[in-house]
DNA sequence: AGCGGATTATGACGGTCGTTATAGCCAGGC
DNA sequence: GCCTGGCTATAACGACCGTCATAATCCGCT
């Protein structure tokens, strides 16, 4: 993996993970890229000499990890706490935005793949979304879930809240959020009792 | 509203729908669009003459009511065979498009908006998945759920889907709609007797 | 001071984009 | 016959795309 140890890098790959969650991936160019990072066209090849897909990538894993560690965090105080911080963070994303910008691994999941072979930033995708399921399966397994029922539960709360903030973006409305948040932190706190 | 009466005009529409399935709206460019239906570039421009903008709304309308009409037939037989047919009808465009097309309605809804105004086909969108949630929404009123309960299951149904349908896609898999499935059907099940 | 690798500046390549204009086709009605 | 109006063919417009090559510049080190 190419990797130089710039400041500006990381700035780009900010950047880049931004814009994707607002227009989609292939309708945000590397140029507007680097210009939004004040930073040179030049560079952006120089960091990522893969080119866009290389760029992609990595603002997909920039943005797993970086919710993957908010959720590390507060699931220490169970998945009750896990799952209202999960919630706040992409609502507190839509309302900022006035409802432009959403998840960048949505994003770069929703295009389709070439016939031959499927792009590194389809994959990334696939193991931020995992990331987040093991992390929230692990904590309701920890409070007495059990390990399917866990299973379940952790893909359905990313895939609703996934498609949540995607409903809030059509309807510029938070209201969406807030009815999903209560239904998940019904079944979520029934969960880890019964 | 411009409206033509041709059948070249609804194959185009369709053909518009499956590819912002696949690829997202602005990565779809009119000239394919006319390609994929075998239409002349020309003619997308005599049926739709505001352009990309008025095609793209129109797809999006297009599948919401192709889909709501299905909804509407299957959810004579209550909640839960209507969320049923909700699963199956996406479980089979992702399985048979081999995990390339996901709903052209979530892809249209995660576009960023220009600054000034929004665009059509977003409000489309919003309505569109409105009219998902309220079908559902009835269904489960009727069935006797209380009337906010049943707004947020609806919520919750349609979100949870859509999202499930992206980590499909992500993964390359459709375990995500098999759990997803499981935990939504146990929750409507659930719902329409207590 | 001077060297060398990291970073940037500049410009170009072929290609596709959305959109428009103009002229041609070809059915059906007078 | 001919004309009208829906449809198509063709070409072009300026703009932007991803990517690359090359030369200039910067900066820490000896």
């Amino acid at each position: 993996m190419t990797r130089g140890n710039s400041e500006a890098r990381e700035r780009i790959v900010a950047g880049a993970a931004d814009m994707i969650s607002r227009r989609g991936l292939s309708a945000t160019s590397i140029r507007e890229m680097a210009k939004h990072a004040e930073a040179p066209l030049g560079s952006t090849y120089h960091y990522f000499p893969e080119g866009k897909q290389q760029l992609a990538t990595e603002a997909v894993r920039y943005t797993g990890t970086r919710v993957a560690q908010c959720l590390r965090r507060e699931l220490e105080a169970g998945p009750v706490a896990g799952l209202h911080a999960f919630l706040a963070l992409w609502r507190k994303i839509v309302v900022d935005t006035d409802f432009r910008a959403g998840c960048p691994v949505l994003a770069v999941a929703v295009e389709e793949p070439p016939t031959d072979e499927l792009p590194a930033a389809l994959t990334a995708a696939a193991e931020v979304f995992h990331e987040w399921e093991s992390l929230l399966a692990a904590s309701l397994r920890e409070h007495g879930a059990e390990t399917e029922q866990a299973a379940q539960l952790a893909t359905l709360v990313v895939a609703a809240v996934e498609g949540t903030v995607a409903l809030c973006r059509a309807k510029r409305s938070v209201q969406p959020l807030d009815r999903t948040a209560q239904q998940l932190q019904m079944l979520i706190a029934g969960a880890i009792e019964g």
